[in-house]
Parts: structure tokens; C-alpha cells; sequence
DNA sequence: CGCCGCTTGTGAAATCCTTCACAAGTTAGG
DNA sequence: CCTAACTTGTGAAGGATTTCACAAGCGGCG
């Protein structure tokens, strides 16, 4: 029943997620695959095949236990757990990432800061203090850190990868406008805002040019 | 030739153009599909079948001239053009955008930037004064804004942007986690941090039981 | 208990996207 | 001018994902 899934499909199963987080707080028991495609944007047909990848979890005729299928869902993404997670690069965006409280209410937990200026080494962010770059390996390891939030420039971006992965980190969440070399095993996910913007543009010009 | 085109064609040509204005640095004059792939992380086949979408820009036995695609695709992103955006939310994520450089050496440049918060409203960001909310409309109207990027809490979303609709703006990049309803026509993009982190850790999970 | 209305889970069909494979241009070189 | 070496552009094939459509399970009610 597990194959080959989607990346469309995870990103879906994010969005459900979140939407039986808001029904569990309004009260429901049940939800019906088209009530959660409603809200996701999709059809109920597509709900049930993404969940059908992993199991069957609903009850015909009733539709599915909002407790149960977000247990259950927070499992398949993995999110039933905390996640030690190391922010590299205390900037503008690395400092907005520490502050937001829905990376920790998540699972998501910042344990190290790591960053090269001098004037910020040594300093706090909260609890944590900012480490330079030098003993990253040995620290995100005794630490051990998972997941690396890279929010360094563009050409500290490949050096600062390839010892987070020597660290033994899983997984990178990459801000930096370039595309990492990394081992096969190691997952990266890249967030760039250009990238957006001009999905935007074509989108808008495209629209002008052919109605 | 220009049916509907698939959105990774549109991510992957934002690669391409990327590459190219690398390689537009580096004095060469043209450039293979092959090369290109190398670059984007795809195949030769797929960037021809990408391009082949808009029209045939290469010759053949040579390649690509690498000004003129590069300035070609500039064209079919709509980036060949200067965009005004307002930023809606001055808060953590606003700032770190507002003084992220790539913005608007890109070509999107920031002429209006709006907050809720009295202790905001009235004071100035580089050359810019922060405005409330109330003159949204008429403001964004005036200076003839065509992007939003909205970076105010959830709840607050859905209400900006339609006001921003209202205002005539063409496109949102919305920062908030929640689906934004707007007109079919203003196209939309989502960056949602969580959904990126649920990615890589169910991509880790899945790693580890099924080798 | 049996029927009805509802909703799931899932093969099969349809659609969308990627990869293949090759005819046809292009340049260089003899 | 002819051939060799390259490289594009593109139908057709192949693969992946989405949509369809319906049998089958469930709860409620008479
Ligand atoms: N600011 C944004 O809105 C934004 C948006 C999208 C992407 N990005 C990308 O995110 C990255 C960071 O952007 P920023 O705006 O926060 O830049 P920034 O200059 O504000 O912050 C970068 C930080 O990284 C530190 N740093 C530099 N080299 C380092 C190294 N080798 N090891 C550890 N730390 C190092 C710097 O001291 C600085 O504190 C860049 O790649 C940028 O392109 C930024
Ligand atoms: N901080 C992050 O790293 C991060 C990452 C991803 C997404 N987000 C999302 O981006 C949004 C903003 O996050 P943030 O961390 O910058 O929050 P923030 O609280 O620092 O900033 C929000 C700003 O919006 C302003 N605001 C509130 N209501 C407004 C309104 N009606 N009109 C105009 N301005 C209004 C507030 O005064 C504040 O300045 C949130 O939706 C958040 O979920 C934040």
C-alpha cells in the first residue's frame, strides 16, 4: 500500500492536517473527505486516494474520526515527535525563522545558532547562545541535531551543507538561492522568494496575453 | 505553441535564467540544452520540451545564444519590466523581505509598505513612511501597485487581500498559513514554512523505514 | 431485521508531464 | 560542394497523477 508517493500528495496532506487541527478545536468528531477537499482546495476523490497510500483510516458511510486521522497523519509526516533543528546563519531571515512560534509549536525545536560575524558569537537569542562556525560538526552532532535551517549567503551555503551533513544531520531547509550538492540520502527543501515572485509575473502576463 | 504550461516548467525557468545570467558573467556565447540541464538539475530533453513551449529560440549544431535567451526568458516570466509591489506587514518577516536585496535587483520594487500597529504607522524604512491600513485601497489604487506580498498574521489575511483585490492588485505572495480566497484571476503563491518542514521530515522518515 | 442514505476505498479511464528517439539545421573542414 | 560532428525541435511512447464511477460497508430507522 506503500509505494512511490507523491510530493503533491505530502504537500496535501500538510494542508488536511492543518484543517482537522481547526476542526478538533471547533468541536466535531467526523469529517468526510469532502468537507476536508473543501477546505484543501482539491476534490474528495483526490483526499481519499492521498490518505488511500498509506492505509484506510476512514468508516464508510461516516467519514473519519478527526482525532484519529490527525494522529494518524501526524505520523506519516513524521511530525509526531520533536525534531532538533540547528539554524545556520543569524540574519535577517534566521532571525525572523528563531521568532516564529509556529516552528516550535510544531515540533520543531531550534537547539543551536550558529554564526560566523564576530559580533554575534557569543551572544544570545533567547536561551541559546550563537556558536561560530568552527566546531559545527562536533556540535550539531553531541547535540544531536536533525534538521538544518540554512540561512547563510548564497556562497556559504555549500560549505555550511556539506559539514552540517559530515555533522550527521537528516535533512536541510535551504533559503539560499542556490541548489546544494548533497549525499542522495539527505533531503533538501528549498525556499526562494524570487523563484515565487516570478511564478507571479508569468502568471499575470500570461493572463493578460491569452484570456 | 503557448497551450497551458505546466508549473514546474515555470519553476525550472527561473533556473534557466539563473543560469544563464551566471553564465552571461563568465563570457561565453552560447550554450547547449545539455549544459543548461547539467545546471538546472534536469535533463536536456526537458529544457528543450520547456522552451519549445514559447516558441524555438536555438539553432541547431549550436545552442543557445545566451543573451538572447536570457532576455527571452526575461520576457516570459514578465521580468523584463519593473513590478511595484506593497508590502502588507511590517513585522519580522516584512523587514527581513523588505531588505532582502535580490528583491529588487529582480526588478520588483517595493513603493508602499502598510501596518496595522500605531507605534509603526508614520515612522520610515529607508525612504519609505509606513502606512495604517485605512487608505489601503486608494493608496495601492494611486501608486499603481500590482503585487502584494502579505506578511501579516492569519488572521488578518483574507481581509488585506481582499482589499488588495479591491484595489486592483494583480497578484499576492502570501507568507500567511491559511488559503487565501480570492477572484479566480489574481493568481496567488503560498510560501508556508511548516509545509517545508513536514516535507523533510516525512521525506527523513520515510528514508529510514523503507530503504 | 431489512432497507435507505451516506461515504469510503479503489480499479479503470483520462489527463498531464517527462523521456525517448530521430529528422533536420548548422558549422567546420577538407 | 560534400561529409562529419553537433545540437535543436518535436511527435510518439512511456510514466505519473488525477479524476471517474461504483461496489461495498456503516448507521439509523421503521
Ligand atoms: N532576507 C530575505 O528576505 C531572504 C529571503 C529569501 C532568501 N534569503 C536568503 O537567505 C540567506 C540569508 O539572507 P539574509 O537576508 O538573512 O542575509 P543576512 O546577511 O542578513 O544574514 C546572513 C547571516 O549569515 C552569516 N554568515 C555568513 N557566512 C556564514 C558562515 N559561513 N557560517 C555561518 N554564518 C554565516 C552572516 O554573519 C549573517 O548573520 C541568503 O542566502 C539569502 O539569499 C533571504
Ligand atoms: N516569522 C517567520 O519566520 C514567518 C515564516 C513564515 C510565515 N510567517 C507568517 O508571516 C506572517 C507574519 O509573520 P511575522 O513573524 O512577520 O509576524 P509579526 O507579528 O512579526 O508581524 C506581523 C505584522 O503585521 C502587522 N499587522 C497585523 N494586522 C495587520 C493588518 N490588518 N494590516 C496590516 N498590518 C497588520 C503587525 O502590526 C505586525 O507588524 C504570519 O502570517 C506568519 O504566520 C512568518
Amino acid at each position: 500500500m506503500t509505494r512511490r508517493i507523491p510530493a503533491s500528495t505530502i504537500r496535501r496532506l500538510s494542508h488536511y492536517l492543518r484543517s482537522l487541527e481547526d476542526l478538533e478545536a471547533s468541536g466535531d468528531e467526523t469529517v468526510s473527505s469532502e468537507e476536508l477537499a473543501l477546505r484543501g482546495q482539491t476534490t474528495a476523490a483526490q483526499v481519499r486516494k492521498d490518505l488511500s497510500h498509506f492505509g484506510s483510516f476512514g468508516k464508510r458511510g461516516l467519514g473519519y474520526r478527526i482525532e484519529e486521522l490527525s494522529a494518524r497523519l501526524r505520523q506519516i509526516l513524521g511530525v509526531d515527535r520533536v525534531w532538533k533543528v540547528a539554524l545556520i546563519g543569524a540574519g535577517r531571515i534566521g532571525s525572523a525563522l528563531f521568532e516564529y512560534p509556529a516552528f516550535e509549536s510544531r515540533g520543531y525545536e531550534c537547539v543551536a545558532i550558529i554564526d560566523s560575524d564576530p559580533a554575534k558569537i557569543g551572544t544570545y537569542w533567547s536561551e541559546l547562545q550563537i556558536h561560530g562556525p568552527d566546531d559545527l560538526e562536533s556540535l550539531l552532532a553531541e547535540l544531536g541535531v536533525e534538521l538544518v535551517i540554512l540561512a547563510v549567503p548564497a556562497r556559504a551555503a555549500q560549505e555550511m551543507a556539506e559539514r552540517s551533513v559530515r555533522a550527521g544531520i537528516k535533512g536541510i531547509l535551504n533559503f539560499a538561492p542556490i541548489r546544494l550538492k548533497v549525499p542522495r540520502h539527505v533531503p533538501v527543501e528549498d525556499v526562494n522568494l524570487v523563484m515565487e515572485l516570478e511564478a507571479l509575473s508569468f502568471a499575470i502576463t500570461q493572463h493578460g496575453s491569452e484570456p
